[in-house]
RNA sequence: GGGCGGUUAGCUCAGCGGUAGAGCGUCUCGUUUACACCGAGAGGGUCGGGAGUUCGAAUCUCUCACCGCCCACCA
């Protein structure tokens, strides 16, 4: 017996546990393989709105195909996110008035390992909360043995094949954490600011001004550039100037790169600062003249007064330098954008420095042509065009970082310097035996990888390679990767590249993006804002199906999820519908009956059902195929509140509370036959609330996951829902009528049948019951001479009879009216058929519909003219 | 500066060539034993502006306006 009221909580924990307990969601080891990469989250992260929607998708996905039979994985996992981790524990540390560098990297890192065992479950258990069916057996960890040797083999390979090498040019570099980071850490901000001009001294006389926004760089100027063909400045080319705050000289070069149209004309150029300017320097040969320590201080190389003193610190004192010196010529506040580490929040400066770099343009060619060619496709498709622009003018990627925790960089340094990469310290001490001849001491590399470049691996290394175990020959390449645009780039091109490149192969065939969840006025959710969702609480309040069923129907492609808690509490409602009316069903003794076949029913009101059914498992079919993830909610939504409970169960009362037996038997049938249906259908959407009905009820005996997906063939003759929504159409407006008329819904009204035609005379005959019960009329006379009001139909008149409440003047206005309404829709029908061109052009289908249409009317509004006429005979 | 997306009922959004839809909210009525986390009914939109293509445009093209996001840009 199920419960009177639908309780989430109950019953969640209780499925969860009994699916995990039945092995069903682990590789079935037969059958067409579907793979599904998780995205690995943080180690010790929590599950924030964003997991729910992504989750969602895909546990939708792989409960879908584990009922279509297919071999399904999910392959679980975790990242160690380098820098997020370790700030955390930094954070961790510092409450304890520790750094770091004070515990030394061997204690450092055991802490982050002892944090990791002991957060690190937290989010697969709340993955779990949310339904997902992910085989957690086979769960890795990027800093997992199997995984770290696919990282250093991919690192060696990639060296000795020369698309990775190191070199020492500009980096991105983040000062608060003291590391190198990627183009794509780095965050452009805009900020207010100033162009300040700057008169720099000709040794010959005169000065020439330049504009920057840096002021206190001016300290690694290696030259002035200006336009060779600058109509003004050109002269000066060759000539030297004197640095101001310093006693060095610098050149005035000839270089393309100076813009007559920016600033004023000519530009300072500090190589070892400015990404521009590096290429300038190579260029020309100039001086790279580092200012900067690791910590964003000014170093020796600048003047001893601003020495040690943080670079944006020192700016307004070297501006005040300028002017007391005479040379500032004007500040000119200017909006301009800055780069910003995304983690740090800090300044990033361009660093020169050594570090290891991927030469990514090379990977990027078949990565592009994959998906050029279709082998791999976006859904939907216009993030395509996104992927197509970045790695068409990748950069090379910096992969070194300077921190601790990560995956540290298999290469060992001799103590003149030679570097050996190899696998492991044995293969590079014996690397550096052949070189040396003899026995030399190594030390490893003090850099770890930045974290993508293990999570890049992930769609094969989580599989066992460089093993060429089962599971990789099964699920490489991966079906579908399901994930946000924000990583596109770090993390989608990143596996493209390097699942092509090790593996010969795509990584997955498509991509399905979707968009980032926000609140529901479209904010980004934010602490600071206060408008964070907690997927927990939610799942506390209305259980984790609504949740799910709200993800789920407001995916559409390519917008944004505004999620409100009203749309929350909505679908809750909807689950706590399907289990009242599993309890109605229970209550009136329906059955599973494996013989039962509706499509052999005589009773229109079941064939009807099983139309209804089998199309909305079509259209949910195709939706989850085309990853319409919101047509197949909708389609369920509608299918069962308004299909099944609101029009077929109230129908299905008659037979069940009547006296014939067998009528009441299929009725009880149809009905198990039905929430069969509705639950598989609607379990990948709502795991828990259908395992639950569908083990209570008898429907299955296995959690559905594990159950057939419903493949129902359509039905040729479409009489029965013909014949249903005709008895429809009378019963809402009968309804209608009664509202407009102030008319009591439950006053049991006698009705009489007009101008029926012979189909409507049959229908009528059949379905009387259920008109009676559902327009609550008490009887239907045929043809009676009575006085009312009228319900016009295509196939019949109902006159209700109101006896003495019949307003006659009032009657034949809202006939009248109706009329109108008609003539109207009737005159635009008109100008469309009478137009030759359209009956010419359009379709022969769209000229039919719209020609049986107007028969229709033409029908209808004989109908109301006969009534009007015979209300005339009444009132005179 | 380059690119992508958006502008449809009070709110949040579907629909993307064939007579404008949903949920929530609003209004009216309703305890007919599955469900008030409910039922019945109603109101509400010239689909951002303009032009074009078409027999026909919310839907395709162009254009303008406004709103997002991504990339590039620290003279």
């Amino acid at each position: 017996m199920l419960e009177k009221t639908f309780s989430p909580k109950d019953i969640e924990s209780r499925q969860y546990a009994r699916s995990e307990a039945a092995g069903a969601f682990k590789p079935k080891g037969n059958g067409t393989p579907y793979c599904i990469m998780m995205p690995p989250p943080n180690v010790t992260g929590s599950l924030h709105i964003g997991h729910g929607l992504t989750m969602t998708i895909q546990d939708i996905l792989v409960r879908y195909h584990r009922m279509l039979g297919d071999d399904v994985l999910w392959q679980p996992g975790t990242d160690h996110a380098g820098i997020a981790t370790q700030m955390v524990v930094e954070r961790e540390l510092a409450k304890e008035g520790l750094t770091r560098q004070q515990l030394g990297r061997e204690k450092f890192l055991e802490r982050v390992w002892q944090w990791k065992e002991q957060s690190g479950g937290t989010i697969l258990e709340q993955l779990r909360r949310l339904g997902a069916s992910a085989d957690w057996s086979r769960a890795r960890f990027t800093m997992d043995d199997g995984l770290s040797a696919a990282v250093r083999k991919v690192f060696v390979d990639l060296y000795q094949q020369g698309l990775i090498y190191k070199d020492t040019r500009l980096v991105n570099w983040d000062t608060k954490f003291q590391t190198a980071i990627s183009d794509l850490e780095v965050q452009a901000v805009d900020t207010q600011g100033a162009y300040y001009h700057i008169a720099y001294p000709l040794v010959n006389g005169g000065h020439i001004t330049v504009a920057t926004t840096r002021p206190e760089t001016l300290f690694g100027d290696a030259a002035v550039a200006v336009h060779p063909e600058h109509p003004t400045l050109a002269q000066y080319i060759g000539q030297q100037v004197r640095l101001p705050l310093t006693d060095r000289t610098i050149p005035i070069i000839a270089d393309s790169y100076a813009d007559p149209e920016k600033g004023t004309g000519a530009v300072k150029i500090t190589p070892a600062h400015d990404f521009n300017d590096f290429e300038v320097g190579k260029r020309h040969n100039l001086e790279q003249i580092n200012i900067l320590n690791r910590d964003g201080t000014l170093n020796d190389q600048v003047p001893a007064a601003y020495q040690g003193m943080d670079r944006l610190k020192a700016r307004p004192l070297v501006v005040k330098a300028l002017e007391q010196a005479g040379l500032l010529v004007k500040v000119e506040p200017v909006t301009h954008t800055v780069p910003m580490g995304d983690r740090s929040n800090s300044v990033i400066e361009p660093y020169l420095t050594e570090q290891w770099f991927v030469k990514a343009d090379t990977l990027a060619a078949p990565a592009l042509e994959a998906v050029r060619t279709g082998i791999s496709r976006f859904v939907p498709e216009n993030w395509q065009a996104t992927y197509f622009h970045w790695l068409e003018n990748i950069q090379p990627w910096c992969i070194s970082r300077q921190l601790w925790w990560g995956h540290r960089i298999p290469a060992w340094y001799a103590p003149d310097g030679q570097c050996f990469v190899a696998e492991n310290a044995d293969a590079a001490h014996e690397q550096a035996f052949t070189r040396f001849g003899k026995h030399v001491d190594l030390q490893q590399d003090n850099d770890v990888l930045d974290t993508w470049f293990s999570s890049g691996l992930w769609p094969f290394s989580t599989l066992g390679w460089p093993e060429h175990t089962p599971a990789l020959a099964q699920f490489y390449p991966n079906t579908v990767l399901v994930t946000g645009f924000d990583i596109i780039f770090f993390w989608v091109a990143r596996m493209l590249m390097l699942g092509i490149h090790c593996m010969g192969g795509v990584p997955f065939k498509d991509i399905y993006i979707h968009a980032l969840v926000r609140d529901e006025h479209g904010q980004k959710m934010s602490k600071s804002k206060g408008n964070v969702i907690d997927p927990l609480e939610v799942i506390d309040q209305y259980g984790a199906d609504a949740l799910r069923f709200t993800m789920a129907i407001m995916a559409a492609q390519g917008r944004d999820v505004k999620l409100s808690l009203a749309r929350v509490e909505g679908y809750r409602n909807f689950a706590t519908k399907l289990w009242n009316a599993s309890r109605f069903a229970e209550m009136n003794g329906a059955r599973l009956d494996p013989a039962y076949d509706p499509r052999l029913s005589t009773t229109a009101l079941h064939v009807w059902l099983y139309d209804a059914i089998q199309q909305t498992a079509i259209t949910v079919t195709a939706a989850l195929d085309a990853y319409k993830f919101n047509e197949a909610a909708e389609a369920l939504y509608h299918c069962l509140w308004n299909t099944f409970c609101d029009w077929y169960i109230e129908f299905a009362k008659v037979s069940l509370n009547g006296n014939d037996a067998d009528a009441k038997a299929e009725t009880q049938a149809m009905l198990g036959w039905a929430l069969d249906q509705l639950t598989r259908l609607l379990h990948p959407f709502m795991p828990f609330i259908t395992d639950e009905l569908a083990q209570n009820m008898g429907f299955n005996n296995q959690p559905l996951t594990l159950a057939t997906w419903p493949m129902l063939a359509a039905l040729a003759d479409q009489q029965a829902s013909r014949d249903m929504a005709f008895v429809q159409e009378l019963i809402t407006q009968v309804r209608a009528l009664k509202a407009e008329m102030n008319i009591a819904p439950g006053a049991m009204l006698v009705a009489s049948i007009k101008q029926a035609d012979t189909d409507a005379q049959r229908v009528l005959q059949q379905q009387e019951a259920l008109l009676l019960r559902m327009a609550r009329l008490s009887r239907i006379d045929q043809d009676a001479e009575a006085g009312g009001m009228a319900v016009v139909v295509v196939g019949c008149t109902l006159i209700l009879q109101v006896g003495a409440v019949l307003d006659v003047a009032k009657e034949q206005a809202r006939l009248d009216k109706e009329t109108v309404a008609i003539i109207a829709e009737m005159q635009q029908l008109d100008s469309k058929l009478s137009n030759d061109n359209f009956v010419a052009r359009a379709p022969a289908h769209v000229v039919e519909e719209y020609r049986n249409r107007k028969e229709e009317l033409t029908l209808k509004q004989g109908k109301i003219r006969e009534t009007l006429a015979r209300l005339g005979s009444l009132a005179g």
